[in-house]
DNA sequence: TTGAAAGCGTTACCAT
DNA sequence: ATGGTAACGCTTTCAA
């Protein structure tokens, strides 16, 4: 195993500069372009791959790495489908502007990870991150976008949770005005409505209207819709999901599923959530669109795949990073005034069944 | 925007020495209790919140980062549930080690990125990894696990791919041996067989048994499997899908479902693929299992939940993330030997028409 | 094109 | 228990 060179030892090898050698990686036009090969190839069979980060970060102040920081765990992340649809569209942009991505999880107790927040040359905030971990990352004084997060004072991207939610809402009470009986029954299975960790009903002060959380912008859409439609959706019919995971998805479901009088309509504000919904609707026997509609949000991959496929509201999650990492680093380069920008939604009417 | 605070700086404004702070952040056992309390409490105050990753890691030679190469972009890497499942396993093991973790990608021309490869203390590699980045992450003597890609001088973790493909085959072989006729016909649709990036079929010098590829082992088990059963599986009926993707898999599925005789099973590299297949089949209107058994091999979480769902070969990925973690975080601390392992496969029968 | 030198913020050793 | 200080590897300025 070779010791670990550094430029003084490259540069005294090569007979150059010390300075010359720094400037051959850094610097392209401050020597001769040979002279530049040459100490590129040579230092590059001495075992030499270019500049030790740490030192050059620390010289600098900047590292060229781009801190991603999700409100969920990063274990969950990464089995989350909308979640690895973001981190999609931002390493994309990343990779294409040399940059590097370095994860960090927002629900880390106290300040166990604070020397690596020192790293980063900015940070994408993905979800709503408290506490802690977010005071230390704007205390840095480094470039913040936020994401899926409505706040004054920093970049956001959002999408218009609102406006979704009412158009799938609008196209199931449509739907079912025109083929079914007068009295429609609608349970809504929410994600993240209130701040518990079990699956639950509402209760009457659980509904916000002026909420900046995104549930709470998809339930007013939904009740908006509902309004519009002279429909009446009862409070205990509006779950409450912890987690967008299969587990609770289907805790919630299938209480849904089994109170009477039976909804003729389920609005799911994830994808996850809708598809569990449809397994367990399969499970007992309900037919579908025949006797339930299920309507989610996201469009999520398999969405489109599914058996049947899944009436959803397209949000451009790959986009969305896309959007959110350009954002940031033309605000590191730049200093560019804050922006908030917003995505539009896209009703995809599917649950057309195809056999 | 306050300033950047340094150690030095906070020393001065506590009225302590700059070593005193910097062993009440590392080293608890070097001062009073009280002593170190009130220094964390005031320097948290002062809008300091613990060591510059960058010095800290040039001053100590190690940074807490974990860096995590992938042979493919990292883009594709978050979309592919394989990838995300195994990065999930890693994610678990680091977070509860508190450290960092550093996504790079092992498909970028030349030393793109040399400089962020010198800030993790160890990593792990996805996959084949060719050509530079390679040589690079080796050259710097720093502890590395490699993962899913065979090979002699560093730690390995994979799993054992020939025998649960031979267990998958022999699964469809006998289950259509019991109910169908006796000329029992198969295809392949295999993944990454060759080097090439569009889907074709083998030519005969395609089929390398020595390969250390895990497709060839793949391969390698389901030909033992058919030799076993009297089974012959013609060259052109074995597919090469370049990418783990449902586009790419389609256009496969499709060639061998419309090649006549039209095949009796389709064996599958991956659940990607056979979940593409279940879908073309449905298209073309061929009946499953009726008239055509599929399996897959992964069992990522949609295997479960499709209809039909999946018989398949379960290859533990979160768990194999979370063994090679442990194994990279134990190679950093105690300088272990050489280690090569080996994960089992089990072999995961469904298919079953739940309806 | 080069050499010398000043830091960047930290840690660890050696004194006190 | 605390303080002083050299060194980590690099970039950049300045003068030659």
């Amino acid at each position: 195993m070779k010791k670990k060179l550094n430029l003084t030892q490259v540069a005294k090898q090569l007979g150059v500069s010390i300075a010359t050698v720094s400037n051959a990686f850094n610097r392209p036009d401050q020597l001769s372009a040979k002279l530049r090969e040459r100490i590129l190839s040579e230092s590059s069979k001495l075992g030499y791959h270019g500049p030790n980060l740490a030192a050059r970060s620390l010289r600098m102040g900047a590292s060229g790495v781009i801190g991603v920081m999700l409100a969920d765990s990063l274990s969950y992340s990464f089995s989350d489908p909308v979640a690895s649809q973001l981190l999609q569209g931002v390493s994309e942009v990343l990779v294409d502007n040399k940059k590097q991505l370095l994860l960090l999880s927002g629900n880390l107790d106290s300040a166990e990870q604070s020397s690596a927040e020192s790293l980063p040359d900015g940070f994408i905030l993905y979800g709503t991150i408290k506490g802690k971990s977010l005071e230390q990352i704007e205390r840095l004084g480094k470039p913040i976008v936020k994401v899926d997060c409505r706040t004054e004072g920093t970049h956001t991207v959002n999408i218009d949770n609102e406006a979704g939610s009412k158009a799938v809402a609008q196209h199931a009470f449509t739907h079912s005005l025109l083929t079914h009986k007068k009295d429609i029954n609608v349970a809504i299975l929410g994600l993240r409505l209130i701040d518990s960790a079990r699956v639950c009903r509402l209760m009457p002060e659980d509904v916000c209207a002026d909420s900046q959380e995104i549930s709470q912008s998809r339930l007013k859409g939904y009740m908006q819709a509902a309004s519009q439609c002279n429909i009446n959706i009862e409070l205990n019919k509006i779950w409450h999901i912890p987690i967008n995971e299969t587990t609770s998805a289907e805790l919630a479901a299938r209480e849904a599923l089994t109170t009477f009088p039976r909804p003729d309509i389920l609005l799911c504000m994830s994808d996850v959530i809708a598809l569990s919904a449809v397994r367990v609707a399969r499970e007992l026997g309900i037919d579908i669109p025949g006797q339930l509609q299920v309507t989610g949000f996201d469009d999520i991959p398999e969405a489109a795949r599914s058996q049947p496929s899944l009436t959803t509201v397209c949000q451009q999650s790959i986009e969305k990073g896309r959007v959110a990492a350009k954002l940031l680093l033309d605000s590191i380069s730049n200093d560019i005034e804050t922006q908030h920008i917003v995505l539009n939604t896209r009703l995809v009417v599917r649950n057309s069944c195809p056999n």
